[in-house]
DNA sequence: CATGAATGAGAATTCATTCAT
DNA sequence: GATGAATGAATTCTCATTCAT
């Protein structure tokens, strides 16, 4: 019984994340109401404050189920240091991030394109240990594990290469640069191509 | 009289755009109205609309106005191949770009995180001439002048390079990653260090 | 409790319902603000939009409230055919509606008189089958029944006798002339007199 | 001199007046701006307000230029009495107001149908001589005469017939009934029809 | 007389949130 | 827990009117 309301109470917040995130990706973050999020999940719309104190704790919460399974993919980047090529991993790796991004940035966008919103956000702890800054963490010492084993130049400054890798993932999906294709595998490949080799003579 | 009366409609004109800019900076594009623009700017609120059809023509002018400069710049680029070094250049373009990052970006992403209003943003043919696009054009004819000049090697894609490097600086003012510290010429520097040199031994 | 609460709903379209029929009536169609009726209903503004799309939609609602009574009289008419005298059952349909027209006239006027709105007020469905074409066919067709029974001259067209009655009794409501008092019954007779015997010798 | 001014003085007067007229016919009164109007004029909004007081007061001029030729008709009615047949005088005179109607009444029912304007603009001691009751005037003066003349019974009020007569060509104007053709010269003939020989037996 | 930029009081509509059931 | 009607403040946009030039 008691197990059965919680599984329904579970259900009922899992199916208010999950439209959340529907209906950013559908009409951006800045036209998601409460109303649409409550009809895509099929409830009634005060519903969601009996989950969610408000609007933005939605969000956030939306975003870190989001975020989950990137955040895991890149924490476990540095057990893998040392096996196949650098470029294999920082494809893989980089590529999964492209992929996802198409999901996370709306909703991330939108929250941080507010000042008061994000700032809120950002004060939580649980971000602290979930977002962007669990990926980085994760790229920097994967690269400092293949800078000791000799893969990657001594004098590189690891903790520079990292965020610039993020920096220019994210970025791809912002640039309206609409003639170019979106292959995130393909956008994985020319950072890591750039970034291994570099283009001087 | 047509002079000052031009001077006049300008200078409100010129007023409503700044004013505009420094709501968006300051509350985001979001909670940026129509009212708070023209406490800003001093003026009425219906006097908006004698210079603009609507808000987002407003901020699509805006973002025009804050883009100009930067794009003057990149469009400039490809005259400079050859002088000094690369490095120097590519160091000077992207931390212009980094510089001008936090104040078009606010907007222009509050307009892009809009799926209905990017759709119509973009739509107008000036941005085409006047938007990221041009930054990306002026950027790649420079990389690709170098490459003749033998100063970056022939098998480089310099489109792929472009896009990289734009995406990267973008990327960068969005990553929230407290801790570090925000310095363009810093970041522009890193950037571009990663582009000529890579991280491989 | 959905009969209870359904109860309240239908009560509370019905009070905004019946304050636009009262705002109307006093303050005329173009000066009937939401903020008025909501006023005048005892509900938020907002209470309005719970029940209808738009401001349009309540008053094509209000009209067909109006219209209801009115329109059910003159179904009802051809059945009466034979009975009594002619000029009884004219004289009592079209008081009525002169009765009536004060209440159902401003609002559909200032309805029509807007040719942007008249056209999706009429463009719906529920009107064809409620509005004054109801009113004209069970009009006609009493007349036709009439005539097969002999009361009415074999030679008459009721169709264009219809409307002509119709028109009269609409445009009673418009001609601005004061001086002449306004007595449904009296016009509804005037009108009937006319149409039985003409004036020539 | 002081007559060119005066000419061009009148000049804009009337363009104002004309402009007015053929924005109401187009847009309807209720979406009819003084911006429109000025723009159709050619002139500068503030133009309107060295002729005109308010908008009601342009509109109101308006709507006496349109009654004009008429009324001019209508009073003319008089002076025919006893020449060719009173059907043909009849249809004549309606059929005209029909066909005026369409220009007049857009203007007139909505200013009709806004109980403050229509108060002011009934006010005005113009009106009594040059609107709606100087056609009432005409016709029944003529159909008096004509009763004399022994072409109308002379059991029949003229008073009332003359208003019903009017208060139908009015009411076509506004009866909603599509599928039925708009001819004033038929809805004239149908209404004279009706008035001159009746439908009993 | 003409101009037209500026005004500012509303207008309709939206939407996160509350709360009685 | 769930509901959904009600709220009301806030938003964008309109438009008759004014007034300095």
């Amino acid at each position: 019984m008691g197990v059965k309301e919680a599984a329904v109470r579970d259900d009922t917040r899992s199916r208010l994340i999950a439209a959340t995130l529907a209906v950013v990706r559908r009409d951006g973050y800045q036209r998601t109401t409460t109303r649409a999020v409550a009809a895509e999940a099929g409830v009634a719309e005060g519903t969601i404050y009996r989950h969610f104190a408000h609007k933005r704790d939605l969000c956030t919460a939306a975003v870190q189920e989001q975020n989950a399974p990137v955040m895991a993919l890149m924490a476990n980047l540095p057990s893998q240091a040392g096996t196949r090529t650098v470029r294999e991993h920082l494809v893989d790796a980089l590529s999964s991030l492209a992929e996802l991004r198409e999901d996370f940035l709306p909703l991330e966008i939108g929250i941080l394109s507010d000042p008061k919103e994000a700032a809120e956000h950002y004060s939580m702890e649980s971000l602290a240990t979930h977002g962007p800054p669990v990926a980085f963490t994760g790229l920097q010492s994967y690269l400092e594990l293949e800078q000791r084993l000799g893969r990657i130049r001594p004098d590189v400054k690891t903790e520079r290469v990292a965020v610039v890798l993020l920096a220019a993932v994210i970025g791809f999906g912002i640039l309206p640069l609409d003639p170019l294709p979106r292959d995130p595998r393909q956008e994985a490949g020319d950072i890591v191509d750039l970034a291994l080799r570099g283009v001087e003579q």
